[in-house]
DNA sequence: GCCAACGTTGGC
DNA sequence: GCCAACGTTGGC
C-alpha cells in the first residue's frame, strides 16, 4: 500500500534543483535529526511511497514530488565529525539516526505556497498547517497529495 | 531579525 | 520522573 509523505529542505541548503541535478535524481534524505521524523522514515516508509517536496524558509511552498528507492538505511553523515550533523551519540555499531534514498518524480511547474494551502478545501487536517508543526518528515492523506499534485501541475 | 512553538538536556 | 533552561525550527 503506496503511503504519502512530506519532506521539508532548506532551499539553500538542498532544493528541488539539486535533485534534479543529482545522479540519477536520487539523493539520500541524510541530516534528520528528530525522533519523530526519523521513526517515520526507519519505520514505516517503504519503496514506492510518494512524497511531496516542501521548500521551507522563502515563501515556503511544496515544489514537487518525489519517490521511496530505497528504504532506511544508517545515515553515515552522523559519524562524519566534520559535518554539521554530526552526532557524537551515534555509531556505526549503534546507529541512531536513519535515511531513505528518494528520486525526483516531478518538479511542479505550479509550485503551491503554504498561504495558498491554507486557503484549499480539503487539507484542513494537514499537519503542515498545524501551528507551530516543525516536523520535517510527516505523512500526508492521500486525498491531501492528490489535491496538491493537481494544484502543483496547473 | 524576531519570536512562538517545540524538542532536548541535565540537575534534582 | 519532573521541569527549568537552553537550543532549534521555521513562518513572518
Amino acid at each position: 500500500m503506496t503511503k504519502f509523505w512530506l519532506m521539508k529542505s532548506e532551499p539553500g541548503c538542498f532544493s528541488i534543483d539539486d535533485l534534479a541535478e543529482s545522479e540519477n535524481q536520487t539523493t539520500p534524505w541524510d541530516g534528520v535529526r528528530n525522533y519523530q521524523a526519523r521513526n517515520f522514515m526507519r519505520d514505516q516508509m517503504e519503496i514506492g511511497d510518494h512524497v511531496l517536496f516542501y521548500h521551507s524558509v522563502k515563501n515556503p511552498s511544496v515544489v514537487g514530488t518525489a519517490e521511496v528507492v530505497k528504504e532506511s538505511y544508517p545515515d553515515f553523515t552522523a559519524w562524519d565529525p566534520d559535518d554539521p550533523h554530526f552526532d557524537p551519540k551515534s555509531s556505526e555499531e549503534n546507529p541512531r539516526w536513519f535515511m531513505v534514498d528518494i528520486k525526483l518524480l516531478e518538479k511542479f511547474s505550479n509550485p503551491v505556497p503554504l498561504k495558498f494551502l491554507r486557503t484549499v478545501g480539503g487539507l484542513e487536517g494537514m499537519e503542515l498547517l498545524r501551528k507551530g508543526s516543525r516536523l520535517s518528515v510527516m505523512p500526508v492523506a492521500k486525498d491531501e497529495f492528490k489535491i496538491i499534485c493537481r494544484i502543483g501541475k496547473e
